[in-house]
DNA sequence: TATAGCTATTTCCCAAAGGAAAGTGAAATA
DNA sequence: TATTTCACTTTCCTTTGGGAAATAGCTATA
């Protein structure tokens, strides 16, 4: 007879939600995809619709991102070269989990602010 | 006339989503609160129900989910003095994020899968 | 020709995250 | 009494994330 309760299995959930935040962990990716999907496609574009974003941090996540195939980076052979970036659509499947963020982040606010109105 | 493109304002979605990843961000924090939530209670429970987490990670980590009202520890003040962890009803607004991770993380793993086999 | 703008890259640096291992104090068990 | 378990804490260390600032190569504009 074993004394000690064995831990519920988890991992079924654990690891699919882990491989997730493999790939759009970090403080800037899902901020980056946001931005591009709402028509910002040039590099200061992007890093001028999110305060805080440095260029280098910027070029990283690009990178990132691009080896996720979760956006593409087109280069026009036109007088000017131009480099702009957009969503593959492999970008879209991630409008679920941006969205219950979105939602869950509002409320989430209210429900401070509701408990102590004194910050902002 | 301006030669300059303006950006387009995404902070709208921009700003609840980080204010989501203040409170989820970092490797375990989503894992500890599936595992509380499928029943694990006590602090070797969790610990052993995700591989990898170390006490000390455990320990900070259950702190700040305290700090967040997702978590509630317990004192029980029997004979032997136990202490156990539950969700609070506000873990629950979480589902959602986490149901959305799961389903995609889970894809993912197929899509790697269908293009390169290989890799387990 | 000089200056400004775009798209980054590079260097340097610091703080935070996180892992390994040992220790602690209280209670339970042998 | 000695050992084990539980729930952490502490220390030490390495890795990673990320910020500031300078630079580079190209084009456009004055």
């Amino acid at each position: 007879m074993s004394k000690k309760k064995p831990y519920c299995e988890c991992l079924n959930t654990v690891k699919p939600v882990r491989d997730t935040l493999e790939v759009i962990n970090g403080k800037w990716k899902l901020s980056i995809i946001i931005s591009v999907g709402v028509g910002n496609s040039r590099f200061t574009e992007i890093q001028e619709s999110i305060p805080g974003l440095t260029p280098k941090v910027l070029s990283k996540e690009l990178k990132e991102l691009e080896q996720h195939q979760l956006i593409k980076r087109i280069i026009t052979n036109d007088y000017p070269v131009k480099i702009s970036y957009c969503l593959e659509p492999y970008a879209d499947t991630l409008t679920p989990i941006i969205y219950a963020m979105k939602d869950w982040g509002l409320n989430h606010k209210k429900k401070i602010f509701q408990e102590n109105p004194s910050e902002i």
